[in-house]
DNA sequence: CAGCTTATTTATCATATGATAATTTGCTGG
DNA sequence: CCAGCAAATTATCATATGATAAATAAGCTG
């Protein structure tokens, strides 16, 4: 029974046939792709993706020449314009403390990633070995963390070195990894955890600023 | 060209058949899913399932009614059996401060935890938000997270409290979350980071262990 | 409004995949 | 050593999926 295909009716777009433009299209595609691969992961079907985006699945290959590049799309997509250009100033305005910069910042910032899409796509493509997430974690690290340890050593009355050892970033990425983890447990898992964002990147400012005060202060003893 | 079938040849098992008892077999099986579920996630197909296992794709049938079970049984092999029961008295052991007993014990359970395959397994099984991943939260949470809480608030000389309310755990979630962020990073995505475990717990514990010190003197402050 | 460009659809392929039925064969007990 | 239970294989299905070629039609331009 139901030998001959009999195309399936999900198939056909609902709506009657639409001429857009080729960038309005392409752009339809990548955010109904974005949508179905961050419920589904990357192997989500064309199909599924063309029905999302109310088009037949042939006309994706008009834009995609394979689904590997739709995915590379997505990708851009979903990593690029999250980080909002006024933060490089802000976090480096010494007329604040970097408590209160960095705690604005994050407050900002986790805006941005604890979304269910961001959290739940950036995590399949680490997992797919997907050379943007390295590229991500660079630009956590050279834009966050190392102004971070900087701006950090400058209100400790330290040296003003530039140079930032590999070791001296495990501590802000612990918190900020930690932080991520947040998101995950509350956007992702859905457990039953503090809703006060603010309260806990607070906490976790001050356990790294509580962490280099006692290493300067060791450090000190020392001399 | 090639229209009929042509069994792929990477189908058959390289060895003669081989007659394996009921329980070894399923052994056999559940290992060699563990293997192609972590690198390829719950999408790998049966038969790469097999082929890994040196039987018949169908062969898994017999063992499993469906992929669904397969995977049931992934589960269970990955998550259970890896609590060491020493664990449970050694958090609660206050012959030695809190600090030497979390790090003697991170030092062990990372050893559990940081590998490739658990950490894989375990990130694709929370983006099918497979309920066990929330079990194993929960475990986290009751069995390594509320101890730590109860036994620094008794090291600090506060009531020994035998409830942990939610807020309470986020520092140690933070915490908690931060060294599995480091696994993530240096041994799924291969960073260039620290491989110093234990500076990276001492680390991670000693931010939390003053991130309370500091809670407790503020609230002595009001009293 | 005719005509053309090209966005969009229909039809179709080859292969991959989960699952089942029928057949073969390894092994153990009598 | 051989009978028969059950482990294992072969053959096969129905459907899903990435991808391509040919047919159709929307909408702009002269």
């Amino acid at each position: 029974m139901a030998n001959k295909p009999q195309p399936n009716p999900s198939d056909k777009p609902t709506a009657r046939r639409r001429r857009l433009s080729r960038d309005a299209r392409k752009e339809e595609i990548v955010l109904a792709a974005v949508e179905l691969f961050s419920e589904t992961g990357f192997d989500g079907s064309t199909r599924d993706i063309a029905q999302r985006a109310g088009i037949t699945q042939p006309l994706l290959y008009r834009y995609f020449p394979s689904k590997e590049d739709l995915i590379e799309a997505v990708y851009e997509k979903v990593y690029l314009d999250r980080w909002d250009p006024r933060w490089d100033a802000m976090l480096v305005d010494r007329s604040f403390p970097v408590k209160e910069r960095f705690q604005a910042f994050y407050e900002e910032y986790t805006q941005t990633v604890y979304d269910p899409v961001w959290l739940r796509i950036s995590s399949f493509a680490a997992l797919r070995n997907a050379q943007i997430h390295d590229w991500y974690n660079h630009v956590v690290q050279e834009m966050i963390l190392k102004p971070l340890v900087r701006e950090r050593r400058v209100e400790l009355g330290m040296a003003d070195e530039f140079l930032v050892a590999r070791d001296a970033l495990e501590a802000p990425w612990l918190m900020h990894g930690g932080l991520l983890d947040y998101g995950m447990r509350r956007f992702i898992l859905k457990i039953d955890v503090s809703d006060d964002t603010s309260a806990i990147i607070s906490q976790a400012l001050d356990m790294y600023l509580m962490l280099t005060q006692s290493k300067m202060e060791a450090a000190q003893a020392y001399t």
